[in-house]
DNA sequence: CCGATGACTGGATAAAAATACAGTGATGAC
DNA sequence: GTCATCACTGTATTTTTATCCAGTCATCGG
């Protein structure tokens, strides 16, 4: 028995999944329309509604977050099977340094160190940790020279802070996405000084590698001023 | 060494977990009091306050439903009790919540939890993480909620984050000292909206629990804002 | 071409929830 | 005796949240 789920009811029922596994609570309507970029909440009430009508979840009339998942019987579409080499029992994680055009974040030659600390402190786990270059994402408190702990993704939800490729360099920004736009993304700075960049993604490919999912400062030591 | 809980926090805190198991999602304020026949949801306010204080629970604020349970200790207090006090050769380190007036920083009951990662890690050595609490050292990169790996030390210098003790209250700040001030010492926040506390240490008396070697940052995962 | 279904926008509204404020008793420490 | 903490009552007020209504556009089977 296949599941006759949409391709986007399922993208649906995976981000119920997720936010109960990161928060504690399923989301709300709203949440749900804003983490897939719809513009009414109306649109998460449609698709829940669907997702009852199949038996994927059941709703509690009137109770806020009243969504409840029925037998997780198939395995998650979402990038599961990609962590490609890396040991997931391991108690320590390499850091990352420059990137090198063109080659894949993990390649061995970016890798400048290992630090060990748990890759599941964090939620989701830890793939890697990224070295952050330059102030654009300052007042997320992410400065120049931390480590970006970064769960290895293909796909991010609006408003998550993401590591992007684009042009072949590796960047970190805000994710901004909306429903009515179709070819268009935007990576958001968390400075002031830096604009937004706009993707139009018919000229421009835009992979994304990862989502933030902690930070680490080491070296706060010394009476170094800011 | 049994919980710090009190009777009457521990029903609320099975009450949770029974209404999270049998319901899908965690009560609300009004559920609780009406569970345990409270006339007032405020008291069941209170009392999840009281268990968020204590790192039984993490709360959301404003979400609705936004109760976390952290690190399920067991029901009963068993035999085997957690590792208190000060293991060097451990692999993780104790998160220190808030700090009640009068005690040690590292007294049991302020331990909130242990993480994966290693002392050394940090130089010099870090002995503790402790939660962070307001936005005072904003401009630093060291946000509300955040962690911060501390090395157990007496003395610090001139420009160091500093763990202090003023007044009996736990604070995180940076350390203003010149050759010129003989009983003056400032606190300096890194953020404008905080003025500088000025010490006169014939007057009051300023303790230095240790210095700040590190931040660890944790939840960056869902698309929660600012 | 028609009607059903999926995937939404936009607006409205009532109910549900969080949370602030002001108190009352009781108990135990100092 | 005073103070802090615990365990509440009671009243507001503001946000959240669920949910309804009225449409639009595209696809697919018949």
């Amino acid at each position: 028995m296949t599941n006759p789920l949409t391709d986007r009811q399922r993208q649906v029922l995976d981000l119920i999944e997720r936010h109960i596994r990161t928060t504690g609570v399923p989301p709300t309507r709203a949440e749900i329309a804003d983490a897939l970029g719809f513009r009414s909440a109306n649109a998460a009430e449609d698709h829940l509604r669907a997702l009852a009508r199949r038996g994927a979840i059941e709703l509690t009339r009137g109770r806020s977050r009243g969504i409840r998942l029925i037998a997780l019987a198939g395995a998650s579409a979402d990038g599961a099977s990609t962590r490609a080499g890396l040991d997931s029992a391991a108690l320590d994680l390499p850091a990352i340094g420059r990137v090198a055009a063109g080659s894949p974040i993990l390649a061995a030659e970016h890798v400048e160190d290992r630090y060990p600390i748990g890759p599941d402190l964090f939620h989701p786990r830890a793939d890697y940790l990224l070295r952050v270059r330059g102030s654009s994402m300052r007042d997320a408190g992410i400065l120049d020279g931390d480590l970006l702990a970064v769960h290895a993704a293909q796909t991010a939800e609006n408003g998550q802070i993401v590591v992007a490729r684009l042009n072949d360099e590796v960047t970190v920004k805000r994710l901004r996405r909306h429903a009515r736009w179709v070819y268009r993304v935007e990576l958001v700075a968390e400075n002031p000084d830096f604009a937004p960049i706009v993707v139009d993604l018919r000229q421009q490919e835009l992979t994304i590698e990862g989502i933030a999912v902690g930070v680490l400062r080491l070296g706060l030591a010394g009476p170094q001023q800011l």
